[in-house]
DNA sequence: ACCCAGAATGAATGAATGTTCATTCTTCGT
DNA sequence: ACGAAGAATGAACATTCATTCATTCTGGGT
């Protein structure tokens, strides 16, 4: 996936001649909205300025409206990135055939919602931040909705297989992921407000514990 | 505990006129409170303004700074207020003797956490907006993570208790804890930002599911 | 070698917001 | 009935921010 980490300024030879560049608008675009997720998560989505995020970009303050048309859509595309690169990478991986073992399969998903690339501190705050919008704003409550219905489904759809192959009774597949998935929200924030209490590998084991009471023939 | 629905301006015999009211402190500052509170459930953190709280409480602007010293302390008491609120009546349940039966006690705990008073759209919101700004702001963290290790203390104790009483073989109570307060948190989050994809009762009913699988002999 | 489409800049603008404080008003004890 | 303590008001102020746009600059095509 992109590149969101790191200072993108100083990747090119640079050399710090304050020289202008020109370049294509999808690569500007992107590199404002890296700008913008690492300033939401160091000043909060409340505190967030043009000023800030160019300022972080490396680029002018003017730039921001000519790529975007304004703060608010810079805001929304921005949600729109992370959202799809995190339900994408779900997704990806729930429907991909590249692991035929569904133990395995699910273990694996596991290890992306709470492995490295999205518990980042940063992915963290950018989500919870909009979460905590998406009250007030029905723009945000779309974009997240639309992905997350389809993930969902997905995940249903490989907890169906899971209790097919498992001959699990008593277990409905809509329910459960219902609540793995809300058990995996609830584990991101602990690890966002309170990681002294809660840490990456400590929430691990609790999502696996939820695993293998449901499905004990396939975890562990 | 203290009332924060309904436009508290037209409790008293008001009869419209824009006589000047003397009221003590501790009223005054409750009233500013409640007033934020529905403001960020209907505008967002990020958008709210001293005029728009000030106005919703049916007061003019200088008296925010005269009982609370700035916007940020207004928005730290009324995070403070959201917050021992909920975790104050969790553990009022949790602790309280008045249900002696555990398995009751285990419901009431879960019918205050999905009911009414605080899944109403209100509370929840303001949860949330705090909780997305909490990354950025360390005193956020801080006056959650305080009574949140209180209220997570509790639960482990009355799961310990309930183990105990169920002689439940190879569960963790701390480990079961952790999993059910992040489980809740994410339902919480469900019912705000896709409300039309898990409805209340799902909500307990995915819930209650999870407890049913730890401690069979205690739920349903 | 030259040109120009359009990418990039940043000073200027106007609107919005947090905070102050001189003034007005209410209440209560005497 | 009166006066003082302090609660409440809201116009004024200084600051900050999003947005605009006249101007500058760049690089590929001819």
């Amino acid at each position: 996936m992109t590149d969101t980490s790191g200072a993108v300024v100083e990747a090119l030879p640079d050399t710090g001649s304050k020289r202008r560049q020109i370049r294509p608008k999808a690569e500007r675009r992107q590199q404002l909205i890296d700008a913008t997720i690492r300033c939401i998560a160091q000043h909060g989505l409340s505190a967030i300025t043009m000023q800030m995020v160019t300022r972080e970009a490396g680029l002018s303050v003017g730039i921001a409206n000519l790529h975007f048309e304004s703060k608010d859509n810079l805001l929304k595309e921005t949600l729109r990135f992370v959202a799809e690169e995190y339900h994408g990478g779900q997704i990806e991986i729930m429907e991909g055939e590249e692991i035929p073992d569904l133990g395995e399969r699910l273990d694996a998903l596991l290890d992306f919602q709470l492995g490295r690339g999205v518990t980042q501190r940063q992915k963290m705050s950018v989500w919870f931040a909009y979460y905590g919008e998406a009250g007030a704003r029905p723009v945000y409550q779309k974009i997240v909705s639309t992905v997350d219905r389809l993930a969902a489904q997905k995940l249903e759809a490989l907890f169906t297989d899971i209790i097919r192959e498992g001959g699990y009774q008593e277990v409905d597949a809509r329910e459960l992921a219902t609540g793995y998935s809300a058990l995996i929200d609830g584990l991101h924030l602990g690890l966002l407000v309170t990681p002294r209490e809660l840490s990456k590998q400590r929430a691990r084991a609790v999502a696996r514990d939820f695993l293998r009471r449901a499905f004990p023939r396939h975890i562990d």
